[in-house]
DNA sequence: GTGGTTCATATTTTT
DNA sequence: TATGAACCAC
């Protein structure tokens, strides 16, 4: 249990912000002379870290706080003081999404759009305008094309299957991964380190050389290459590295606790000069781990940055005290923090009036449909506003999961009920097949040597090009040592493919030919609105926007969707359409397709309220009134595999992200378990949540569902108050005694259970319904069920029953929900 | 090439 | 359970 006291933290919240209050009054009113609108409103921390410009500085910023408010303030600062032009700042961050909107407000702040500042991106498409500069010390061509992971695992695919290596035991994502995650620590073949020989059955290293290789040959490479190949250029080109460490007088850094070993080392070279580097981030809030983000990167950072500052910003202006007590309690579990107590003076909230607004909320239920069952319900009734709170919209509640399938059941419920929700995540618009297919028609197009884009399309639309045609372009262009849209274009010349299929070749050949020469001519497009007429007005240009829709037509791409009548083609088609719409935003193909590469966001702008559905990952960074954090049950979340692959790191960042999850919320915060759930299609009771024992009592309440377990008639008194009372401290058994482990059902398991001499409730681990509590019944015993009332037992196998019900026919149910209808005592349920 | 079948498999996800 | 990939038969 915490000993997290909120008397302590009201008071420094009080005093804190009083005097945060007095000086942001005193600092703003102008050090330097000039107006400094930028400044206004921030408090003596923010201020700090806008002002220390010098030199390494970290910036903790905890949750809510108003670090990207400190960091945009930063970079106005610089600019308008004159410390820095705009393309002498280096501005990293992870997401496009991030970069955008640092973007905006910096320009907002400034009062002016912020263009001119070349260097404020991502790692990753920083490093791609670096590289396509000095593309050939990294042994490419500065038109390199940049692979996603569907490329990549095709190219692995081939790899590993010519080493003759069973690709089904050994599959090209798991070797995918695997040199990723080298990648991430800036390995390249020879560096991997014999500790790492093993991998892949022993045969890694020597793929992962021959992958590089291929990439060369292809000018391609992934995501972990646009950083490997940067550090590598400026490790070996110590001029080149001088240039640009001169050149970024300032470095900035977001969500640096997120940073990869690579990122990490390419930070160093470039801040290595004027050392100017500020770091944002929050070690509580890490929870990439497992994609090869270091913690450690932010813990050490006063080591590996000499003379570092570290400026810590604790108020928080999100949530309410008790949110911020209770998420507080949990993350002190986490041991090696750099320590932050965050503080807020939000007394009442929005939707509350409560002082210190509302309390963490909890709650237990039998099992997931009923807890979907009661959020949808819950959700409801906020929208009417209850118990005091003033009402709360769909667009204002967000359910925040810890894994993609947890969210079948609330869109199950959701769909039930009518309730409008949006789910956050899932497949991304540039990853859909059509939209790759049309991808693949561009690249090919504007480099004709894209291997793996030619692949792709050479048969589709179907050109009767299968297997074997393939094969023989294959050959073609290796024996040729050309690329394989050259090889193709040999065997249609040499008739090496006769036939439809050569014909359709023929077609497709002379087609990209074409388009090609559409781009390639002396034609310069500007944008779209541009004159189709060159100026000698010899070659009759077209717009890229055209030119994607010609190719889309003349390739049959379009004509092939338009035929199928499936009914996901319509869909497809209108992704076609927004596709060649988002074109108009680039000067040319090539512009565009470089950005698709790197830019993977989708966001869509319906205008109905909806209620959010996504991950805790995907949550991180936004803020709700409301939130709902159900499936807290220990190997849920925290997720056994985490525990099982990562032992105790594992398990701490398991709880940043429970910290996460609760500091998303502004006002309400509603955490849940249910007591069985239901696993790859097995049955298991669950265990609530180890951090659920982990919230401070004192500002969490246990909500009691009414009426929801078949208390019908009286004849249970089991949800009853006392026996609340008469629970322990413990707060788990609190919320499962106030129904899920009270409800007859489950006593009448541990009943049954008991007369077999089986574990008691509260030492219940989670245990698969084992055949021998099911074994209670057999073929012919009466039963009861919750939903199907009174049947008859067919048939029995393992824990599933077959069972001939009254009224509802036959169906098959787990001998769990049974009930043997003879026996005396409770309501079933 | 398609369609049906079997089989394995089963967090979190950006670039 | 349920989904997707891979294989086989036409």
């Amino acid at each position: 249990m915490s000993s997290y006291d909120d008397s302590d933290a009201f008071e420094a919240a009080a005093s804190s912000s009083l005097a945060a209050r007095a000086m942001s009054a005193r600092t703003s009113s102008g050090l330097t002379g000039g107006p400094q609108p930028y400044l206004d409103g921030l408090n003596p921390a923010q201020l700090e870290a806008v002002h220390q410009l010098d030199g390494p500085v970290l910036m903790l910023a905890g949750a809510g706080t108003g670090k990207t408010r400190a960091l945009t303030a930063r970079i106005a600062h610089l600019l308008s003081t004159g410390h820095a032009r705009p393309n002498e700042i280096l501005a990293v961050t992870f997401t496009n999404k991030a970069a955008r909107e640092m973007k905006n407000r910096v320009g907002h702040l400034l009062g002016q759009p912020a263009e001119g500042m070349p260097w404020l991106g991502t790692f990753h498409a920083i490093c791609v305008k670096l590289l396509r500069r000095h593309a050939e010390l990294a042994g490419l061509k500065s038109n390199f094309t940049i692979l996603d992971t569907d490329d990549q695992n095709r190219l692995l695919k081939q790899l590993i299957i010519a080493a003759e290596i069973d690709d089904k035991r050994w599959p090209a994502r798991a070797l995918g991964s695997i040199i990723d995650g080298w990648k991430n620590r800036a390995l390249t073949p020879e560096k991997v380190p014999t500790a790492d020989h093993g991998a892949f059955n022993h045969r890694g290293v020597e793929l992962y050389a021959q992958y590089q290789t291929r990439l060369t040959e292809l000018n391609a490479c992934d995501f972990g290459d646009l950083l490997m190949h940067v550090i590598r250029i400026f490790q070996e080109n110590e001029d080149l590295l001088a240039q640009y460490q001169r050149w970024f007088r300032y470095i900035l850094v977001d969500e640096y606790q997120d940073t990869n070993v690579a990122q990490y080392l390419w930070l160093r070279l470039l801040a290595a000069g004027h050392k100017n580097i500020c770091c944002v981030g929050d070690d509580d809030q890490s929870i990439y781990g497992w994609r090869g983000a270091e913690v450690g990167n932010i813990l050490r950072f006063e080591k590996d940055f000499e003379g570092a500052k570290v400026v810590r910003l604790e108020q928080n202006y999100r949530s309410t005290g008790h949110i911020l007590a209770a998420a507080s309690g949990v993350i002190e579990g986490n041991k090696g923090r750099l320590g932050k107590t965050l503080f807020t003076d939000k007394e009442h909230g929005n939707y509350s009036n409560t002082v210190g607004g509302e309390k963490v909320r909890l709650i237990g239920h039998w099992d997931g449909d009923e807890e979907a069952r009661w959020v949808g319900e819950e959700i409801e009734a906020m929208g009417q506003g209850t118990r005091g709170m003033d009402p709360i919209g769909p667009n204002e509640i967000a359910i925040l999961v810890r894994a993609s399938h947890q969210m079948r059941a609330f869109e199950d419920r959701f769909l039930t009920i009518g309730l409008p929700y949006r789910v956050i995540g899932g497949p991304r618009f540039y990853e859909r097949m059509e939209i790759r297919d049309a991808m693949a028609y561009f690249r090919v197009v504007v480099s004709p040597d894209d291997d793996l884009a030619f692949e792709r399309i050479v048969n589709t639309p179907k050109r009767g090009l299968g297997d074997k045609a393939q094969q023989t372009i294959q050959r073609m262009a290796r024996s040729n040592g050309v690329g394989l849209l050259e090889g193709a274009r040999l065997c249609v010349e040499t008739q090496a493919i006769g036939g439809k299929g050569g014909k359709e070749l023929r077609v497709l050949v002379d087609g990209l030919a074409r388009w090609r020469q559409m781009i390639t001519g002396p034609l310069r497009q500007v944008g779209p609105t541009d004159d189709l007429i060159e100026e000698d007005g010899a070659i009759k240009g077209v717009s890229h926007v055209e030119l994607a829709e010609i190719i889309l037509d003349e390739s049959g791409y379009t004509a092939h969707w338009q035929n199928d009548k499936t009914p996901e083609a319509p869909g497809r088609l209108e992704n076609l359409k927004e596709l060649v719409k988002a074109l108009e935003s680039f000067e040319n193909l090539q512009g565009f397709l470089e950005h698709v590469s790197l830019i993977m966001d989708n966001e869509s702008d319906d205008q109905e309220p909806k209620v959010t559905l996504m991950t805790l990952h995907a949550a991180k960074g936004l803020e709700f009134p409301a939130i709902f954090l159900p499936g807290w049950e220990d190997g849920l979340f925290p997720s056994q595999r985490s525990m099982d692959e990562s032992g105790i790191t594992g398990l701490e960042e398991e709880r940043r992200l429970a910290y996460v999850g609760i500091t998303r919320a502004e006002e309400v915060c509603t955490i849940s378990f249910a007591g069985n759930r239901r696993v790859y299609g097995q049955w298991q009771s669950q265990m609530p949540s180890r951090f659920i024992d982990e919230l401070p009592e004192a500002h969490v309440e246990v909500l009691t569902p009414p009426g929801l377990y078949g208390h019908q008639g009286g004849m249970s008194a089991s949800a009853s108050p006392v026996e609340q009372t008469m629970a322990g401290s413990n707060l788990h058994e609190r919320a499962a005694r106030a129904d899920v482990y009270n409800s007859p059902g489950w006593r009448r398991l541990q009943a049954n259970q008991g007369q077999r001499g089986l574990r008691q409730p509260s030492e219940a681990k989670t245990m698969t319904i084992d055949a021998e509590a099911v074994s209670a019944f057999s073929i012919g015993d009466r039963v009861f069920h919750q939903k199907f009332g009174y049947g008859e037992v067919m048939h029995v196998e393992g824990d599933k029953l077959a069972i001939e019900f009254d009224k509802a026919g036959s169906k098959h149910v787990v001998g769990r929900f049974l009930v043997a209808a003879g026996d005396s005592g409770d309501v079933p349920f």
